[in-house]
DNA sequence: ATGCATGAGTG
DNA sequence: ACTCATGCATA
């Protein structure tokens, strides 16, 4: 009962159709074996409309569906830079004022604190692109060079007690989150739910320059907040769930409920908004706050509403408290400022961008099997002339995606989708089964609480279903 | 805002 | 080798 999230053994529950997997039947033979005719020559732009519109989809019903190849090779088509298969147009959320955000994903960031930064190796410029479907980095590879970069933090000022290096990634760990725990309450942790009306407009926004150090802000919560672990209280914790990956462990989420953290979302975006923090702002201020930061898409993600529940859970309490901070603070603007910076220097392989052609076969192999093994998986790859890791990683972020934008289906009966139907796509709602949301009850539950908040639009959803489902369901 | 990637944890 | 959390890079 309380396992509804996911325990490690709901995660592997999922996509049990993979097991019994038909999809390996129908890799296997047909066409696939068939040496790629994947010479897409650069020039060639067949017709766009090919893959991605309604009637192709339409056309990768069940019936076609078993032919596992049935879709045209890439060669034909070509949309345009790069179509997403679930592109369509999203609204914009509620966005009660334009917000000016600054785009920068990073404010000033750096700037302040390293001059030693990184330098690229070489300005991976785009001197991509080689082969035909992708533009790979791969040559760059070089820039993915080995420097090391030393952790380079910056001590802030009042990191008295704080060591200096409170990075992360590493030191990272599921017992963070501990003290975090004022917040879990039923219900009525926010200060203002629903009212929140915007605290401070007068706030001048964001990221200006200034220069003030003194920043009321850090100082205070770095004396009590704890750089790593939290020494506080630990948490309530005492979830249950063993361990789930991730690194998440457990705690505040049986507490909240998905209305409490639609909620919330909403209120953090207005807030967010309205003291003139961009996300990414936010994202530095908890690593100020916590010593532990996040991205800008992460907290995108998380006031879409498109993380975990789990995950979602995870990060509210932390999130509710520099909502409290921020609001309180007199220079709520100090709070962006980033008193150390590291670069994470992990060396990335450079992104990956698959045109809108094989974007479209990878879709298309997925719905029909979205869980390839291997083989499949080499098949794939060489048919697309993709390299393996991509089409794996591919199918990974595939999985995930649809998981994370999936409805809420019943949390334990999903997932058989696949093995049980041929034909996953003539199936209702989203095969994919999903992180944990709570919420609905059963398959044909009536969405009481259903994890599908207005942000989850409909065409949100889209992209996680398959497209040949949602021109069904849209029609 | 989101596609592709990384890495920890797990089996 | 997968899931999940997370982030860089880019559309």
């Amino acid at each position: 009962m309380s396992e509804r999230s996911q325990s490690p053994e709901c995660q592997s529950r999922p996509y049990d159709y993979s097991r019994s997997n038909p999809c390996t039947q129908a890799l296997g033979q047909e066409g696939l074996g068939s040496a790629a005719p994947f010479q897409v020559p650069h020039g060639v732009l067949p017709d766009p409309g090919l893959l991605y519109n309604k009637n192709t989809y339409a056309g990768v019903t069940p019936a076609s569906a078993q032919t596992f190849f049935s879709f045209p090779h890439v060669t034909s088509d070509y949309r345009g830079p790069d179509m997403q298969v679930g592109d369509f147009v999203q609204p914009k959320h509620w966005y009660p004022f334009a917000a000016p955000e600054y785009t920068g994903q990073v404010p000033g960031v750096t700037a302040a604190t390293q001059p030693t930064n990184v330098s690229p190796p070489i300005a991976e410029t785009r001197e991509q692109i080689k082969l035909p479907q992708i533009k790979t980095e791969k040559d760059a590879g070089v820039q993915y060079s080995t420097e090391v970069k030393a952790q380079q933090y910056q001590t802030a000022p009042a990191s008295a007690a704080m060591p200096p290096g409170v990075f992360y990634p590493t030191a990272w760990n599921p017992s963070f989150w501990p003290g975090i725990t004022h917040i879990q309450p039923s219900g009525g942790n926010n200060q203002n739910p629903a009212t929140s009306s915007a605290s401070s407009p007068s706030m001048s926004p964001s990221p200006p320059s200034n220069g003030i150090p003194g920043n009321t802000f850090f100082s205070v919560n770095a004396a009590q907040a704890p750089t790593e672990p939290p020494k506080e209280g630990q948490v309530s914790s005492t979830r249950s769930s063993g361990s789930s990956s991730g690194g998440c462990s457990d705690s505040e989420e049986e507490s909240l409920s998905t209305e409490e953290l639609e909620q919330f979302a909403k209120e953090l975006k207005h807030k967010r908004i309205t003291l003139g923090f961009t996300q990414a702002d936010v994202g530095l201020a908890l690593g100020n706050l916590y010593g532990k930061m996040f991205s800008q898409t992460t907290i995108c993600r998380f006031e879409a509403l498109q993380l975990s529940f789990k995950n979602m859970c995870k990060l509210k309490p932390l999130l509710q408290r520099w909502l409290d901070e921020a609001e309180t603070s007199e220079n709520p603007q100090d709070m962006y400022k980033i008193e150390r910076v590291f670069v994470d220097t992990r060396k990335r392989k450079r992104r990956t961008s698959l045109e809108g052609a094989v974007r479209s076969a990878l879709e298309s192999y997925f719905i029909k099997c979205p869980k390839p093994n291997t083989q499949e998986i080499t098949h794939i790859s060489d048919d697309l002339g993709l390299e393996r890791d991509v089409v794996r990683v591919w199918f990974c972020n595939r999985r995930q995606k649809g998981k994370r934008l999936a409805l809420p289906l019943d949390e334990e009966c999903d997932g058989q989708f696949y093995e049980q139907s041929p034909s996953p796509m003539s199936i209702a709602p989203s095969p994919i089964p999903n992180q944990g949301y709570p919420g609905a009850g059963y398959p044909g539950a009536p969405p009481p609480t259903l994890y599908m908040p207005q942000l989850h639009r409909p065409d949100v959803l889209k992209q996680a279903l398959h497209p040949g489902l949602v021109s069904h369901l849209t029609g």
